[in-house]
RNA sequence: GGGGAUGUAGCUCAGUUGGUUAGAGCGUUGCGUUGACAUCGCAAAGGUCACAGGUUCGAGUCCUGUCAUUCCCA
């Protein structure tokens, strides 16, 4: 195979992703090399929503998925990664509707099995784009284990879980106070609802209450009339943010410790308008610092009077409709909207002399995650879920080890959200979505007279179970009708990790092998949402944990570090645009190194010409480009040698690179390895590129056009691609291919038994290595710092790389090591061999730059270039800083550091100085030799 | 009101049981292109690790407080 002069991922990635799904590559059934020592490891896919697109966060989820997946599998760990979509309940109904909209049609002027051809049209779309965009990621999932929420199997396990709940009497019906959202009509829970941290600009209305008296019992003329509140001589003062909500007031309250009011408790108000006559209560959850500390108390309108409503059992008078406008109770205000009405009102209650004032306040306002429409509290018959039980259950799992939270600190998180957990409202008055399985009987349809010991409602799995339970409960002639509601969308993403496998089959053999799964990962945003959702629901279901580790990471957050929104389209990035300019390799290999687990990401993307950049994709991708360059130069090696090699595959370490290389090696598999098991990815990518470029590269290929060891050569590049394949599967597995064909054979260390790089076994330490290296870090470590040592006084001397210069080494005990070395230091230091001495000690010469490094002095006699007085200062500032560090060190070891501290520290220690003092002392001698 | 995170080089960020002169990439400066790679090589400059205390032989790392930025929950 060919290389190209460049890496064009292009040319790759398409061609590599299809090869890999159509050998199956991705089936755990396909797994060439297993350790029965690892665990086998399996992960379900964070459904994307088939709303659209991918984006970023999508990107980041899936890079650190394949990474774990590819990692394990080529552990040799039984592994599964599963894909899948999510149906996105309400995101999606509302992108079809607007694009419905856009034809001219409308929802509710169509049938509901209507709308919903649309939807699943749409569904079809988006989830084609987003496979697409998931392969051209390059993930290892398992295609023909794909699952959707909506579909048949999926369904059936959500009817299954509602009834299994339903018949625990976890879940129940009840009329309640819920979030309504005003737009999408519909209620929606808690988590759905979002508030702005300092609140939004609005105003505090200062409102007075005529109070019924001996003299005054109540209005006589009409509202609006401005003579509404005449004769009244007492009054009752409340603040508020929402005056439209007066005209459904069922009592004022006050806090029983505020002396102002105890004596109007008791007394009776009349509400403006309205004038309902209600009453002055005390309750001590009444705040006296807030506003005139007497507050209005609208039952049916907001949570808290909702709890003063029925503590004190008020009635609950509801003034607004599903739309939030103003209904019959509102009087003279029937038919406008909420904020109409509002406006309306206060002018009205200036007329009647009611208003006292009007301030600018900061409104907390509660708006909906998807409409952003102001939500609307109101009462109406919802299905609940009790989440009491489940959730200590979920806390327990992690308070006693059972499960993982990765990083710890969100396991704090995770108790204190699930210790004040409320019910969970799980229905939904949508089209698009599992339909509640509940059927009640119909009076009106069925030919059936009506007993009240008789069952009225069914939960059953189907239709055809609900009608032969009502037929042998009321006979033939029965009718039934469904509940229209749906189901929260997070309830079925809730059983994803079983019902994906299976479930409620638990007979299935994936359920049977693949359950729990090892691994969830996802956005610490949906750590409610979702996570706690699937825990409780899988430990209630299939009385297990659903996975043991939960891995949590960042946001992506664009360079200013705000949040990707889709409100601000021209901040999002479009994973696919970033992966055609710098290639998949280099995407991902960003985004599992660009931070720490949990912490966010800040993309450095920048527009220019129209298109993103970014500076780290742009080093990821040289990184790419400098393995691809590397591989390319060893194939020619092996190209070169090819006769003279044979079937030699012993890898004999017999100089100092190879014994060295060799050491780094094992020393990276086994940090790789370490970082990689502590989900330390970004630490990890980092140490292997590291290796690659600066210690395999720069110093061992290098060195290597000197004495070539191929064995060692070939070895550290097929132990490199291993390592580096989980970050970068693409560009690994081309080289590899390439260096398999014109290696295997010769070498078993290329692989030749494993088809594809992604199930070749990743690297192991080998100890018999790291046993035998020697002093072979130390040498290596000396003999760069010599090189580097000469290069540098070469470069701040401006001497030509051409040049070739002259070089005295004095090198104590290194002196025989370095000389091996000889011609590797003429190489890389650009010394003349012909004028190149080394000897244990050389006196100082006449007229030399000197590089003092501890025990070795390098004297470079560059007569005619050298400036005697920049190179005495050069040194003196030299000395000077050596001088000092000597004098730290000395400090140091005077003072109770010797008592205390590690052996092995001290000796660190002691060493350190005595280089520093050899390296002083040179400097010296040196220094008066130029004056 | 409660909880969390972040503050380290011009920029973006690493730095997990406390132990060399605190690292990387990008950017900057200087030198360098006929042999793997200019998507490159070599060298250099650049940081009182937000601030103030404390613990310790020793603190970017542990503790307390302050300030700034930010997120979640109520």
């Amino acid at each position: 195979m060919e290389l190209a002069k460049a890496y064009n991922p292009k040319d790759v990635e398409a061609r590599r992703y299809d090869w890999w799904d159509k050998q199956g590559f991705f089936k755990p059934e396909a797994q060439r090399y297993l350790d029965p020592n690892e665990k086998q490891f399996v992960i379900t896919i964070p459904p994307p929503n088939v709303t659209g697109t991918l984006h970023m966060g999508h990107a980041l989820t899936l890079a650190i998925e394949d990474l774990m997946t590819r990692y394990a599998r080529m552990k040799g760990a039984r592994t599964l990664w599963v894909p899948g979509t999510d149906h996105a309940g309400i995101a999606t109904q509302a992108i079809v509707e607007k694009k419905l909209e856009k034809a001219g049609k409308r929802r509710r002027d169509m049938s509901r099995s209507d709308f919903l051809e649309e939807v699943w049209e749409w569904k079809d779309y988006s989830h084609k784009v987003i496979t697409q965009q998931c392969k051209a990621m390059g993930i290892s999932v398992d295609w023909q284990r794909e699952a959707f929420t909506m579909d048949d199997d999926r369904s059936h396990a959500v009817m299954t879980a509602f009834k299994q709940l339903y018949d625990k009497g976890l879940i129940y019906r009840a009329n309640r106070m819920v979030n309504w959202d005003p737009v999408q009509l519909t209620g929606v829970s808690d988590l759905e609802v979002e508030v702005a941290e300092d609140g939004e600009p609005g105003f505090l209305w200062t409102i007075r209450y005529p109070i019924e008296t001996n003299r005054w019992d109540g209005p006589r003329h009409e509202w609006g009339s401005g003579r509404w509140a005449e004769g009244a001589t007492e009054w009752i003062t409340v603040s508020t943010t929402r005056p439209e909500t007066l005209l459904g007031d069922t009592c004022i309250a006050v806090n029983p410790e505020d002396d102002r009011y105890v004596m109007r408790v008791a007394c009776h108000a009349y509400v403006p308008c309205a004038a309902r006559r209600i009453p002055i209560v005390a309750d001590k959850h009444v705040d006296p610092s807030f506003g005139t500390g007497a507050v209005k108390v609208t039952p049916a309108h907001d949570f808290n009077d909702y709890e003063i409503g029925v503590r004190h059992q008020l009635p609950f008078v509801e003034v607004m409709d599903e739309h939030a406008r103003m209904n019959a109770e509102a009087g003279p205000y029937a038919g406008l909207d909420r904020y109409a009405c509002r406006k309306q009102l206060v002018a009205d209650l200036e007329k009647e002399g009611l208003l006292v004032k009007v301030e600018d306040y900061m409104v907390r306002l509660g708006r909906g995650q998807r409409s952003g429409a102001v939500i609307e509290p109101r009462i109406s018959m919802q299905w609940f879920c009790n989440m009491q039980g489940m959730g200590k259950a979920a806390t327990d799992a992690v308070r006693d080890g059972r499960m993982k939270i990765v990083p710890e600190r969100f396991e704090r998180t995770w108790f204190h959200w699930l210790d004040n957990i409320r019910d969970w409202c799980i229905s939904r008055q949508l089209w698009w979505g599992h339909q509640i399985p509940v059927w009640y009987v119909s009076p009106e349809l069925s030919a059936v007279s009506h007993e009240p010991s008789r069952p009225t409602q069914y939960c059953e799995v189907s239709e055809a179970a609900a009608y032969a339970k009502a037929i042998a409960d009321w006979g033939p002639d029965v009718r039934l009708l469904r509940d229209t509601d749906v189901l929260d969308t997070w309830f079925s993403s809730g059983l994803w990790p079983f019902s994906t496998l299976g479930w409620p089959d638990v007979n299935h053999p994936d359920f049977k092998a693949y359950y729990p799964n090892a691994m969830l990962e996802t956005g610490y945003d949906i750590i409610f949402f979702w996570v706690a959702r699937m825990v409780m629901l899988g430990i209630e279901l299939t009385g297990n944990i659903p996975f043991d580790t939960v891995y949590l990471h960042g946001l992506i957050r664009t360079a200013d570090g705000k949040k990707m929104s889709k409100s601000r389209p021209d901040k999002m990035i479009d994973p696919l645009e970033l992966i055609d300019t710098y290639g998949t390799d280099a995407v991902r290999y960003f985004l599992v190194t660009a931070g720490a687990p949990g912490n966010d990401i800040k993309m450095d993307a920048r527009k220019e010409g129209g298109k993103w950049r970014s500076d780290r994709m742009e080093g990821a991708r040289n990184f790419a480009n400098k393995l691809w360059n590397a591989t390319r130069f060893v194939l020619t090696k092996i190209e070169n040698e090819k006769l003279k090699i044979e079937n030699s595959s012993a890898l004999q370490a017999t100089n100092l690179p190879d014994r060295w290389i060799l050491t780094r090696l094992n020393q990276t598999i086994a940090d790789v390895r370490r970082l990689s098991d502590e989900y330390q990815y970004g630490e990890a990518g980092k140490l292997i590129y590291e290796f690659i470029w600066s210690d395999y590269c720069d110093w061992y290929l290098e060195m290597s056009k000197l004495s070539l060891n191929l064995p060692v050569l070939v070895h550290v590049l097929d132990s490199a691609l291993r390592l580096l394949h989980p970050f970068m599967p693409y560009v690994t597995e081309e080289l590899w291919q390439a260096l398999k064909e014109v290696a295997s054979g010769k070498w078993q260390v290329a692989g030749g038994e494993y088809p594809s790089l992604m199930l070749a076994a990743y690297p192991k330490v080998d100890e018999a290595v790291l046993g035998a290296q020697g002093s072979a870090l130390a040498d290596m470590a000396l003999l760069q710092e010599t090189i580097r040592a000469i290069r540098n006084v070469r470069s701040e001397y401006k001497v030509p790389l051409e040049k070739r210069i002259p070089a005295i080494l004095s090198a104590g005990a290194a002196a025989a090591m370095l000389s091996e070395q000889r011609e590797a230091i003429a190489m890389l230091a650009r010394v003349d061999a012909a004028a190149f001495h080394i000897a244990e000690n050389v006196p100082a010469p006449d007229q030399c730059v000197t590089a003092a490094l501890g025990e070795i002095t390098a004297y470079l006699p560059l007569a005619g270039l050298v400036d005697v007085s920049a190179e005495r200062a050069r040194l003196s500032s030299e000395l000077e800083m050596t001088i000092n560090l000597i004098s730290r060190s000395e400090t140091l070891l005077a003072s109770d550091f010797v008592k205390r501290a590690p052996p092995a520290v001290i000796e660190k220690e002691r060493a350190k100085l005595a280089e520093l003092i050899a390296k002083r002392e040179q400097m010296q001698i040196q220094l008066t030799k130029l004056s």
